[in-house]
DNA sequence: ATTTGATAAATTTGTTTAAAAAGTCAGGAA
DNA sequence: TTCCTGACTTTTTAAACAAATTTATCAAAT
């Protein structure tokens, strides 16, 4: 690991860095490969020695975001003590995350299906990340006799996220179909914790 | 109330018959005017005569449709005996209109948002059957003592519709938006029940 | 009041073109 | 050899236009 060159580690670092700004205010579409250089204070074709191209760039972005995240999910749950608040970990963990990130997702309503394979990856290893971080919390309670035993953890955590992910805002339910909107979210975040805690209360002993 | 001549009546619905059925063998857009009138012998101009254009004529059909699936809901709903029952009741009366009429909704994932605004009519009054029949059932309950009291059981419904509505098929997250392939429709079918029994529990006293 | 053939209007589909952005490369600098 | 660039080519996007299909209208017939 790391047999990489320091000074090129930095650097990618910092096209990283530009690069989010750019995505995070325009979003993927209506950033050019010609301003991330310009912020930079380098040429386009630089950006193309570092990175293979556009959507590359964007999914190592991406990449960065999810680490941090998982990372940050893992804190949480571990210093939760049963699976309620391991729950109310990541779901303020999810909030936080999508209210500090929202206009970056602005590549997936464009692209709605169809995005580069790395993207389905990534949200793969976010996804096994909660399952098992929850999954661990549950198991936990199972023994502690606080819940009642279940056949397959990981589905039954799946199918809560589902459950959770299924929330939406009561008014105008006819609007864009891909995600919630910016001012939605607080909302969302609250009918979740309100959720959460009768499901829990549902597989309870 | 049924003021109007009764050959017309008559022919409406013949019409709405054929439409019913290019609309679910072949979509929206791949039906035309010229095909339906065919299908009834029949000039296209006399499909305008009864039916301003061919939205409106979808919309008809579409009223017609949730009539039904709103009477079979109360109906069910109405035989069963406490809050789990009437959500089982609901969960298969939806499922088997989804499975019945899927090729019926492909006007939905084509047109995805701006649909014309009758049809959101027709959603809402669907829901706000669901919520009116599931949230007597939950008052029910709470009188009879078996469910905790809730704040406001409407909003409670809403929520708890908006949770299994999120269910969805473990693999193969990363395709189409809109909503689910038709094979997936009996995992889900078992995915919602399950997670109502857990639900419910969590609702109770 | 109903029905239709003929016709008009609108929408979809396909093509062309120009501009913009993505992506490449030979070669210079460190 | 590694890092970097200006100039270049290729691809994508957007607008404009025509052809074909479909929606929608209407005067006239039953």
């Amino acid at each position: 690991m790391s047999s990489g060159n320091e000074q090129q580690d930095i650097k990618r670092e910092r096209i990283l860095e530009a690069s989010y700004q750019r995505f995070l205010h325009y979003g993927y579409s209506k950033t050019t490969m010609n301003e991330i250089a310009g912020d930079l204070s380098m040429s386009k074709a630089l950006l193309y020695y570092y990175f293979p191209d556009k959507s590359q760039l964007y999914v190592a972005v991406m990449r960065k975001l999810s680490t941090d995240f998982i990372n940050m999910l893992i804190d949480r749950v571990r210093q939760s003590t049963d699976l309620l608040s391991a729950f109310q970990a990541q779901i303020a963990t999810h909030h936080e995350f999508m209210v500090n990130n929202y206009n970056f997702f602005d590549f997936f309503r464009l692209n709605e299906q169809n995005l580069p394979a790395e993207i389905w990856e990534i949200i793969g290893q976010i996804h096994h990340n909660e399952i098992e971080q929850l999954s661990n919390s549950l198991l936990r309670d199972v023994d502690k006799g606080l819940i009642k035993p279940v056949e397959d953890p990981a589905d039954m955590i799946d199918l809560i996220l589902d459950a959770l992910h299924g929330v939406k805002v009561r008014s105008m339910s006819h609007k864009k179909t891909g995600f919630p909107l910016k001012e939605h979210l607080d909302e969302i975040y609250q009918k979740r914790l309100l959720l959460i805690g009768i499901f829990v209360k549902g597989l309870s002993a």
